[in-house]
DNA sequence: TATGAATGAGGATTCATTCAT
DNA sequence: AATGAATGAATCCTCATTCAT
């Protein structure tokens, strides 16, 4: 059992997973799209629903990761929102199908999978609500900013933004250009 | 066969659909919950991928038309947004199961169904740009602002906001007050 | 309950029954053929296997009054062969479908169906076997033929020949001409 | 997946198929007749319609392969004639059940399949022609016989006859004597 | 008497999972 | 460990039959 046959596995879940959805997904085209036997699957894992769990918890972790890392590197608060818009988008293009089931809540599920999603969401609140405390802390945000509020805007707007370029326009994320909505929000509506 | 039997077995799809996702609903259970035979339903919808589509475009249709008399009644901007967000949560309340489907884009579809839905989704954008057209005309937005932009960061802020309220703060939706996010949008970050 | 209305069921059975087999056919479209509504039909039959039946009753009844009558007329044996070998040609040709299943005892039903079909088949047999003794007491035919054999050589060539020219050659009932057929059993191979 | 067990399947299909017909006829029965899992059957056959193809081709070409063989074989006409009947009737004993189906055109059949059962059906004809002309090249039938009547004649007659000998009579084959038939045939009734 | 909306038993087919190789 | 043939539970959909109008 070598681990990157594993991963192999993972991936191909992903793509089928994203695109049939879990109930539509076949095992079968999984096993093909790792190049192993169907029987193999069930040697790394217990079951479907399992092998989907364990598909959403490697991708949420490289997903969380990849933003910690983003936010890491010193720069102003703007510089740091712009990466994590990048982040996102690059993310997105990546693992498009992924994407779609693990970004949203909204997607279709076994109900006791729910929590532990949402708990693993929670991880991405925490990351952006640290880097608007910091932008507090320096004075590049104002001190009566309601991080929550924030937060839930930020990440609101990086999902209909990207989702928009690139489900609908049709664009590839090179050629998103996430500055105008940063500013839009730093600045306000009016 | 009364339209009222149309509706009802509507609602009952929606509720197992939104519990279950389209491959995991099942056709005897939407019965059940429709008072109807299994047979009963297939005079009314051709299948169960029809019936799906019939009742998303039911529900948008009601989400839109609501939304539209909201907008219409003369307020400032900030009193309009309100109601907006406002709306959107009692629907969310009211739909909450099929709001999980409609509301994303992230659903597992037969992939033809996609663009109608996202053709819909596009009306209420219309919508809501046209709000904030009159804003800008009103001298209630600064007339630089992109209004593309600032929807989504709009419908963005939104399924964040009444999605964390509603799903994992478990609040009701009488008891969620938009105003601050509101403000916060209007008045941005810094 | 007029008896005109059920002989219109019975056509629209004959069509859809000889189209689509017994399993294969439905009482909706019977309806529709007949013009009724569905329950209407359940007004004169008790079932749809009621309703075979007696599509096949009333058929083989007309077939056999028919071929009686044919038979009747005063003529030479060879002119009867034709007449009869014409007789199912034009039958055959107005039937095309009903005959598919009443002139063969190949048909796929409910075995106590076959019992009564099968003892109606002996009602021609015994008609033609009529025929042939006649023939041997005018000594139109030699008196020693096996009138069993000659029987079961008749209505299988019958059932070839018309069978092929209408079927396969897709001619025309009236462009058949089977004396050629009478005479060569008439006179045997050698 | 190995050759005999689409063999048994086969088998199995032509005992259900022939006793309850196309539509009648259910996967269930046929997979329990071959003593495997219903989801076996969909590893050799696509479908329930595809299956049934596939024992008619089957069951046809075991039936033209075995009646070529016996008219190879070095004889008189006459002796060749209850060859055939003989092998005919071996044959109806041996596949009754499918012989039911095979045997008539009457079977109720997606349009498609037909065609090409009256080409395998036109196998038959080619190789009783073919005996015939041999026998006029001999000398033993006489040489202004049309052989495609006298072809349809011999068909017709050994369906009816052995019909009527083993499904009415209830004879077993070895107790039929298909001689004074044959001798009928070539002597014909005068 | 006629209708056709409603019903639900029944059957073809799919696919997660097992297990002999 | 890896495979994929075999399995049968599960589910969509059909259609004979009923019954309120």
């Amino acid at each position: 059992m070598k681990e990157n046959k594993r991963v192999e596995i993972i991936n191909a879940a992903a793509t089928v997973f994203s695109r049939d959805g879990f109930h539509g997904a076949k095992m079968e085209n999984i096993a093909k799209g790792a190049n192993v036997g169907k029987g193999t699957i069930y040697g790394y894992f217990d079951s479907k629903e399992e092998l989907f769990k364990e598909m959403i918890r490697h991708t949420m972790n490289e997903y969380k990761d990849g933003m910690e890392k983003v936010l890491k590197i010193e720069r102003s608060i703007k510089e740091k929102m712009i990466g994590l818009f990048k982040y996102h988008g690059g993310f997105l293009n990546k693992h498009v199908d992924i994407a779609k089931v693990v970004m949203s809540e909204q997607e279709v599920l076994p109900r006791e999978m729910k929590k532990e999603m949402i708990e693993d969401n929670i991880g991405l609140f925490k990351i952006i609500e640290g880097m608007l405390k910091e932008g507090i802390e320096k004075g590049e945000l104002r001190d009566d900013l309601d991080i929550e509020l924030a937060s839930l805007c930020i990440i609101g707007s990086i999902s209909q933004f990207y989702g928009k370029r690139i489900f609908f326009d049709r664009k590839s994320c090179d050629d998103i250009y996430p500055e105008p909505m940063v500013d839009m929000i730093l600045q306000g509506l009016k």
